[in-house]
DNA sequence: CGTGGTTAGGCGACGAATCACCTAGTAGGT
DNA sequence: ACCTACTAGGTGATTCGTCGCCTAACCACG
């Protein structure tokens, strides 16, 4: 359901085949979302049973051809309409601390391979989403739109950066 | 795959129902995990017929009888293995942020409504995590185990207070 | 006396997501 | 000549998760 919006979302912002969907899906709104390809298409297969899509299909030489799916004004009324209902509450699902919690009876050595491992993987994220915003540019003086695309990266940064902090703090305390 | 393993973490602690599991996850882990009850029991079925939980028929008077899960020794030494393989990459999923993304041509208004229902949310959530840490008490001289569980909520309020100052900043200063 | 919450366990249907695999041509590197 | 990656689009199986519903007795409130 959400995945359907989301495709909606990015089809306002240019026509799209279900591989530049999913390119998107893996570099530029990898910060809140990823997809598998497989459900991308059926999706898309979706959007068009439900009128909310319509796909053109762009021959190419030397490569398959595009089906390019382009949203409809129906899609367009059914992506305002999700944007404007309350917010929905979010499942909270946290690998790492599931891990965590439970890694009492481990060696302290084990704890600190563990708590390492984590740091680098965050420190790798954090390095990247930074990259990310160094190509957005200065954020100020431009529209709303742009402002919020760029505030999502914004708050994955700053919580990430907060993961860091509390990284160090425990592999320095823990007991 | 993941639920089976929390749900073998949590029988270290005691041995539980499927209701009792349910109101662990609902209350003192709810910080990096929910699940659904029915989910709960089933997957308590294939612990059981994995041989990694047995169960022991409490009966009781004036209420249904405690079906109690134990973990065995195989259950132990799949939740020791677990603990110890590599991290494993995760999915990123924040559906507030795949709202706020396409926010763009919604009126400034809306958008404020949807930044300040989030906040109201997310200070909620907040004060819920300060809550239980202070059910916790003193965390320095705490054993390793309770440590890490501490630790774990104490993740969750560094990260929500970093969401509380992104989401104060916005709010101030989108155009 | 009825209503709603608690304890305890469950089923069935559906939808969402993942995993592995497949087609098929182009292009570049070793 | 071979291997890998890129472009583009899938299928099928299976698992995971959610939703709604059901049984059944107890307890407290008004």
């Amino acid at each position: 359901m959400i995945l359907a919006r989301l495709i909606l979302g990015l089809l306002t912002l240019a026509p799209m085949t279900g591989y530049d969907l999913k390119k998107h899906f893996d570099s530029s709104i990898n910060h809140f979302w990823n997809a598998d390809k497989a459900q991308i298409y059926r999706t898309l297969n979706k959007l068009v049973e439900d009128g909310l899509a319509v796909v053109r299909v762009v021959p190419q030489e030397n490569y398959p051809d595009r089906q390019e799916h382009h949203i409809t004004d129906a899609g367009r009324a059914a992506l305002a309409a999700w944007l404007n209902t309350g917010l929905d509450a979010e499942p909270v699902r946290e690998p790492f601390l599931a891990r965590l919690f439970f890694s009492g009876e481990l060696e302290r050595e084990n704890v600190m391979r563990l708590l390492r491992a984590r740091r680098s993987e965050v420190t790798d994220r954090l390095e990247e989403y930074r990259a990310q915003r160094a190509g957005l540019g200065d954020v100020s003086g431009y529209d709303r739109r742009a402002y919020l695309m760029a505030a999502t990266l914004e708050r994955e940064v700053g919580r990430t950066e907060a993961e860091l902090k509390w990284l160090r703090s425990v592999e320095r305390s823990m007991p």
